[in-house]
DNA sequence: TTGTTACTTTGTAATCATTACAACTTGATG
DNA sequence: CATCAAGTTGTAATGATTACAAAGTAACAA
């Protein structure tokens, strides 16, 4: 999946989103580093570049594309928040040894459960957890 | 979805794990109040009845549970972890307005993404997020 | 029934991600 | 380039979860 970097530019500005140094440098990490970083390491990651970067800024940015809709949220864990760049439909896949997550593609329409008929659906989420290929060729699963 | 609390007791035993007074309560508290509790919820629930449960109990036993796979975890929010008795496979929405957690059943095994050919899936989880039916009747969407 | 032992429970303190807040700084507009 | 609302920063607070060590108890055997 890749993501232009100008065309979230674009929305920004035209969801009236200030194109601060700080916002700019966190949307650039997260479409140079496609792996769905917690807001820990964007704040590592920037920090050589952006000495300044505070870490309730990342938070705050973060905050504030999660409401723009440029970027979306990963629970999979109950003790860290991933974040994707990617906001098409798809699933995730977080290895348990290597912790890495995999994107995969799926037709999440497949559900359309008669059970939540009347319901208003904002928000579709898919995961799975095991263990990775390379994983499980390296024996370590 | 109906869950015995005798044969989860059979469970327990099978697994070797001891049937403790505070664990034997927050099962029969989890089959009892089958909404999705959290830890908390389960604590203060319990806490009239079982006065002198500690809330480091509460987390030991539930993790105990996962690990037997008597229970699962529901991670949708960051920053609370749900408990759900009903270990067979099935959907969750939750209603942003009530906070309600509702299932639904899915045929997960739609999912048979090609991309994740090689790997082993030991968990899946799907769940969605919107505003439920009676707090669109409501209007409180 | 009792003794033994390993597993459990408990309360307190620590951890760690996230948020609140207030002073300072800056992007956007005219 | 002046203005000011919006953004940034560091520090302190919050809140869920975990670590730890002392005290208690389930399970098993004799």
């Amino acid at each position: 999946m890749k993501v232009n970097f100008e065309s979230l530019i674009d929305e920004l500005k035209n969801k009236k989103i200030r194109l601060s140094h700080q916002r700019l440098k966190v949307l650039e990490y997260l479409t140079t580093n496609y792996n769905h970083p917690t807001a820990d390491q964007i704040y590592n990651g920037l920090h050589d570049e952006v000495p300044t970067l505070s870490k309730t800024t990342v938070y705050n940015t973060l905050s504030s594309l999660l409401d723009a809709g440029l970027i979306r949220a990963i629970n999979i864990e109950d003790n860290e928040v991933r974040y994707d760049i990617n906001t098409h439909d798809h699933g995730h896949f977080k290895c348990e040894s290597c912790k890495n997550i995999y994107d995969f593609n799926i037709d999440i329409d497949l559900f359309e459960a008669d059970q939540l008929s009347g319901f208003e659906i904002n928000d579709k989420n898919v995961f799975f957890k095991g263990t990775c290929r390379s994983c499980i060729a390296d024996g370590k699963e």
